[in-house]
RNA sequence: GGUGCCAUAGCCAAGUGGUAAGGCAGAGGUCUGCAAAACCUCGAUUCCCCAGUUCAAAUCUGGGUGGCACCU
């Protein structure tokens, strides 16, 4: 199955040129992005308005309350039904967001198994890390699934526990349930744009002018809002949100918070990039080689009709 | 013009005779059920400059330069 992808960091442009795309070529949006899934948070995630929009139907934005539990594996469950949707109407889907993690588990098609999980196994980890120390469950794991202990550096407890958790939950390791995720291949065909800047300062200037803009757009009631109605959820963990907490108990100014705001952005549009760089399939463009965004448009189109045609002739 | 204080990485900063802490920013990286999360790695051959003392100087001495404060 042909698909088209728009990937990058945030503030990089993705959402408008995902809408030329689908102009182009008659196109559907199926947003990749963990936190624009959430009602109520339009502002602080800068997903897409009406206006932005431009009549395209956009997918998996704004469907989800901020007080629900989400997942990777739910992500790719209701993406494929969307890019099913999509392709029974003719249409090409145009995969576009930030999210590297639920990207690649949607594009290489990634099995999640079931499992049973009613928290109890973690809360049992986690006491036990508190009481005898996170050493203890990396050297136990060592002993079940040396392999994914070897990459985990002790200080970093919530992968540890995770691991141990699948193993206690399934019976298998970590790295085993790995390997059958990946046995039944993808089907989808992507051609994949992704965005990125010659000159990263570029990419921060446009972050901290979008932050500037979120501010005007009301982004600090949006925030005040998301506070009086939720907490401690997936969703509270979305950058534009806790940034606004000290000011709102009086302890900082709102110009501190907002610098604050705009360095946790800047650091989150760095891992993204980390994440997508690794990524050879992608086809990078750089933003700021290109005067308008219609000049960005008319290459992506470009490596979108090619890719297309590549994938014609390979059937 | 005089007196005093200060000068260490892009920024903040410890060190006051034994061979340059730490934090922030920045860069690079990891990633399979909370991922906008969590986690890891990396910056001074040198402490404003010059001379001196010493086995040894960012540290002591003298001079210079720059900044701040007060006085005239």
């Amino acid at each position: 199955m042909k698909v088209a992808a728009v990937v990058g960091p945030t503030a990089s442009g993705k959402t408008s040129l995902a809408v030329m795309l689908c102009q182009a070529l008659s196109g559907e949006v199926v947003s990749c992005d963990s936190m624009q899934i959430y009602k109520g948070m339009q502002i602080g995630t800068a997903a897409p308005t009406e206006e932005e929009m431009q009549g395209i139907p956009h997918h998996l934005i704004g469907f989800v309350s901020p007080d629900e539990e989400f997942s990777v594996a739910r992500y790719c469950e209701l993406a494929k039904k969307c890019i099913d949707g999509i392709i029974a109407r003719g249409n090409l889907p145009v995969i576009t967001g930030g999210t590297g993690l639920y990207f690649n588990s949607l594009i290489d098609n990634i099995e999640f198994f079931e499992e049973d999980n009613n928290g109890e196994c973690r809360a049992q980890l986690k006491l036990r890390a508190q009481t005898e120390g996170a050493q203890v469950l990396l050297d136990e794991l060592y002993a079940i699934d040396p392999e994914t202990a070897k990459a985990l550096h002790v200080n970093n407890l919530g992968r540890i526990i995770r691991a141990l958790e699948v193993y206690l939950l399934t019976g298998k390791t970590l790295s085993e349930t790995k390997r059958l995720s990946r046995l039944k291949g993808s089907e989808l065909d992507p051609v994949i744009i992704g965005l990125d800047a010659r000159d990263r300062s570029f990419l921060y200037d446009r972050i901290n002018r979008r932050v500037d803009m979120m501010l005007e757009s009301g982004l600090v009631d949006e925030a005040k809002r998301f506070y009086s109605l939720y907490s401690g959820k997936t969703s509270s963990q979305a950058i534009g949100y806790k940034e606004f907490l000290p000011y709102l108990n009086g302890e900082k100014s709102l110009e501190e918070c907002a610098e604050q705001l705009k360095l946790q952005t800047r650091h989150y549009a760095k891992r993204q990039l980390t994440w997508f760089k690794k990524d050879e399939r992608i086809r990078f463009l750089m933003i700021d080689d290109y005067s308008c965004a219609e000049e960005l448009f008319e290459e992506a189109l470009k490596i979108i009709k090619e890719g297309m045609q590549r994938a014609d002739k390979h059937k």
